[in-house]
This record gives structure tokens, sequence and C-alpha cells, in this order.
DNA sequence: ATATTAAAATAACAAGTGTTGTTAAAAAGT
DNA sequence: ACTTTTTAACAACACTTGTTATTTTAATAT
């Protein structure tokens, strides 16, 4: 007897999210939100407690989108920390605005920038394991210096203040890797 | 014969940059800026002929007051970049408010951040040149590198992912210019 | 067919934003 | 005293925000 429901969480949560992804996350509003998936404000509260309710999923699918990107990047780096490192700084290139989102907004629930990087497949630790197989004494710290470096370049270029190509990119991280690693 | 004015653009102008360094440069609202003078909205609008007036306004004196702060800084660094960046990283640490308006916002009006970092002293130029001065071959490679480094842990200190302190940081710089510069 | 019941739409509220008439007030020249 | 001129306040407009009360709509069981 009830009537069926025609707008889904599903439709909701995928529209706010393209529109975090294309616009920005400040921009997700009930209203815009409503409007793009052609409905009243109401399903949306159905669904969501409030609005901080949608906004956590669509962080929480920010999240995962990011941890996709990376199981999806090549995996031919030569250095530990390269390849998470170029899908880091790629993924800031064409996802600014996940990207922001995700490791520098001041966003209530966001998870740390480790947490998140490590992922349920643990990213990082296999990484940290990887430069202790090559006989790097300090493998932490050096995990905590490429990745100050890497996350630098992450962030100049939302600004665009760095503009250096896939290829030339991990270059430089092979360089620095060379430079801390010794 | 004309009425003594009451609320100077001086008045205006430092009540709205308090409010952008204590409280985010999105929190300058006409209505707030008003209130904290104590007045109403109506000689903001004398003063300036709209927000963006008054918010590129705040955005020059936030950038002088960057320059400002290293200025005052302990030059004491026994390394090119090195008073410099952790100049920056301090300022990152102590003024996030700041640092984000400057560094990552996308505020339109912004400059780039060689153009701001340089300022009138030239405090890039002279660092590059100490390098060049030290034999290193290539010292505008050497600051990019350097750069991204430093910017990446000002940034990191933003979202509590970066935890050291200056002597720390000190070292770390120290540290990571011999790995970069040889 | 009709009653039931949940979903969706409509519309509104309250709080916030920038901005702008209009009006009151005050200082100074005449 | 009176007029001129500038400043500032008040109030309002038009908009956006989250949220919610009310009404309409649709699907099904009886």
């Amino acid at each position: 007897m009830p009537r069926k429901e025609s707008v889904t969480e599903e439709m909701i949560l995928n529209t706010a999210f393209e529109m975090a992804k294309n616009e920005g996350f400040e921009n997700v509003t009930a209203r815009k939100v409503s409007a793009a998936v052609g409905c009243s404000t109401q399903p949306i509260f159905r669904v969501y407690e409030n609005m901080e309710g949608l906004l956590v999923a669509v962080y929480e699918k920010a999240s995962q989108y990011f941890l996709d990107y990376f199981k999806e990047y090549d995996k031919s780096s030569l250095i530990p920390f390269g390849d998470l490192g170029l899908a880091y700084i790629s993924f800031a290139k064409e996802e600014k605005n996940l990207f922001k989102l995700l490791f520098v907004s001041d966003f209530q629930k966001k998870k740390s920038m480790y947490e998140l990087l490590n992922g349920n497949d643990g990213n990082v630790v296999r990484e940290i394991n990887l430069a202790r197989q090559r006989n790097c004494k300090d493998p932490e710290g050096l995990f905590m210096k490429m990745w100050i470096f890497i996350h630098g370049a992450a962030c100049m270029s939302l600004t665009g203040d760095y503009d250096l190509d896939n290829a030339q990119t991990s270059e430089l991280l092979v360089a620095s890797y060379a430079a801390f690693s010794r």
C-alpha cells in the first residue's frame, strides 16, 4: 500500500558525489542536489537525517574513490612510494575538488592522512616494508620525508605552482628517493 | 561643513583583517565586520565599493603581514632556503587561516607563490644566489625541490599531519638540503 | 471502489548573505 | 539661525542556506 519510492539513496548520493567532484564539496547543498536529481528537497531528508549525514556519505565515497583510483594506477615504479606518490600527485591534478576535500580541508569527519592513504590494503605499510627490504635503515623516516615532498607537489598543483607531467614527476620522485635514502 | 567621520577605513580594514586571522577569510562578511566595529554595514560600503574591495584589501594586508613576519624572523640558518623555509612552516603553524588564504586558497586576486614569497626584497632570488655561491650547479632546480618539500611540511601542519617543532624542522631542512644539493 | 500508508511536492520558516534606498544627525559656511 | 553637505543608521530587498509542516500523489490491501 505504500507509494513506491522514485528517488533512491543511490541517486541522491551519486548526484551529490558528482557535484562535489565537479563543483566542489562546499557547493553540495540540499537544493542543488535535489535540482540535479530532479526532485524536491524532501527525499534527501527522508534518506538522511540532515545534510551532514549526506556530506559524510559523500566524503566516504570520495575516500573510496581515491583508493580505487590508486588500485587502478600503473604499478611500475622502481622505488618505494613511487606508485603511491605518483598516483597521489596525479589525483591532485585530475581531481582537485576531491583532493582538497580528502587531504587539505578541515572537514570534521576527516580521516588522518596516514589512515586514508593506508586504506584497507595497507598501502603505506607495504611500501615501508619494501624500503626495508632494500636495506634502508630508517624506512619510517624515509616515508615521512618522501611524503612531505609528495604532498608538497600535490598541494602546489592545486594552486598552479607545480606544473610537471607524470614522466617528469616520476623522475623527480626517483631523484628524491635517491637523495633521501642514503 | 561635513560631518566628522567616526568609522574610518583603518578601523574597518583592521577589524576585517583580525577576523580573517582569527576566524578565517571565509567568515569575513559585511555584517560580522560591522558588528565587530560597532557600526552598521553602511560605512563599509562608503569606504569600499563592495565586499570584494574589502576582501582584496584584507588579502593585501595579509600578504604584507607575511612578509613582515619573515623580516622579523631569526636569520641564522646555515643553508640556503633555511630561514625562508623555517619562517614559512612556522607561519603555517601559527597563522593557519592567513596561510590558507595566501598559499592554498583559490581566491581570485591571489598572487603566485613565487611572487608573494619573493616580495619586494627578492627573498627567493637572494637565496638562489646564495646557493649559487656555494657551487650548486642547478640552484633553481634546488629551490624547486626544497620548496616542494617546505610547502609540503607547511600544508601537512594545517591538517595536523606534521608535528615537528622548529628545532626538528630546522634539522630536517638541513638534511633535505644536503640530500638535494649533491 | 475505497481506505490505508508512505513518498514526494509545495510552500514556508528562520537565519544568513550582499546591497541599497531613505532618513536622521552633525559639522561648518553663510 | 539657516542651509549645505557628508556620515551613519535603519530598514528593506532579493537571494541562499538548512529544515520542516502540510498537502498531494501513488500504490496496494481490502
